[in-house]
DNA sequence: GAAGGTGTAAAACGTTCGTTTTACATCATG
DNA sequence: CATGATGTAAAACGAACGTTTTACACCTTC
């Protein structure tokens, strides 16, 4: 994989036994850190509004940068052949996907999945092209988002 | 990386001699199938209206399905560390770029860099959806696009 | 102070991978 | 027929990887 066991004790800060000892496999460990990352993503989407929600994008991919979707990559990486990581994408993903419906639903007043599934692809968007096109792709799909809501308010 | 060289000369039906002979090493060779995708794919890119920019994203994913992009997958496995695909990469996120703007220019009769923009992000957004929403991410996106140039035309 | 749990450092194992080399076959052309 | 270019099949190499093992140190607890 990318990242190597060497560079995972050191910089977990142990021998590679004890680290097997609480992690069992590379594959387990990872999916440790996907459920992780997935607590703490998330926690970020607690908001009321769409806007806040690409707010919150631009914030994440300002202070953290951004290499794509971490699932995705971890998902593409093993190739789909690691139970345990497949696992926890598809968890995260049906999560996140619960999200932007609620949030949508939540600014709109009501219920609205076409919307809501663009607003996610807007997200997914954002996330991919920020790789290349930098945190303003997040305020690009911010505007466009807005465009939609609005078109759907009146 | 992903797929190893027996799977490649297995599939390409010669020795890896003479395939490395052919190829050099298996980043060059990589660097020549991203240049034929690039090839491939702009070739279908090649309409005058957003709409069919859609559509044409949405043929591609029903018939050839998704892993999501092919460059940026690329460029993720190998950490951006290998030159000639990291360039392949640039190259054709620049071309994408580019054409995305000429069709909205195209379509809208006037250059519109932020409207490209937003199309670059719903296109890139599709792709990755797709993987785990199947080929309705790009009816989603085409609908959303569609709803994005029409609040730029009159 | 012996025992046992918990840790480290580092060598070793078995595999896989990209790449090169060896040995051999084919075949057009002088 | 000899030659040289071009191909194949398969072994071999050296490195990297995930994982396990060995040998040993440090504590706590009876």
């Amino acid at each position: 994989m990318a990242t190597g066991m060497d560079r995972l004790t050191e910089a977990a800060g142990m021998s590679s036994r004890t680290l097997y000892k609480h992690a069992g496999s590379k594959a387990q460990l990872m999916a440790l850190v996907l459920t992780e990352r997935d607590r703490r993503f998330m926690a970020r989407l607690e908001v009321k509004s769409v806007d806040a929600l690409f707010a919150a994008l631009e914030d994440w991919v300002r202070v953290e940068g951004t290499r794509g979707c971490l699932f995705l990559r971890s998902l593409a990486e093993t190739g789909g052949d690691t139970p345990e990581i497949a696992q926890a994408v598809a968890a995260h993903k049906a999560a996140f996907r619960q999200r932007l419906s609620d949030v949508v639903a939540a600014d709109l007043g009501r219920e609205a999945p076409e919307l809501a599934e663009q607003i996610l692809i807007l997200f997914e968007g954002a996330t991919q092209a920020a790789i290349y096109r930098g945190a303003g792709a997040a305020s690009a799909a911010r505007s466009a988002a807005a465009i939609l809501m609005s078109g759907q308010r009146s």
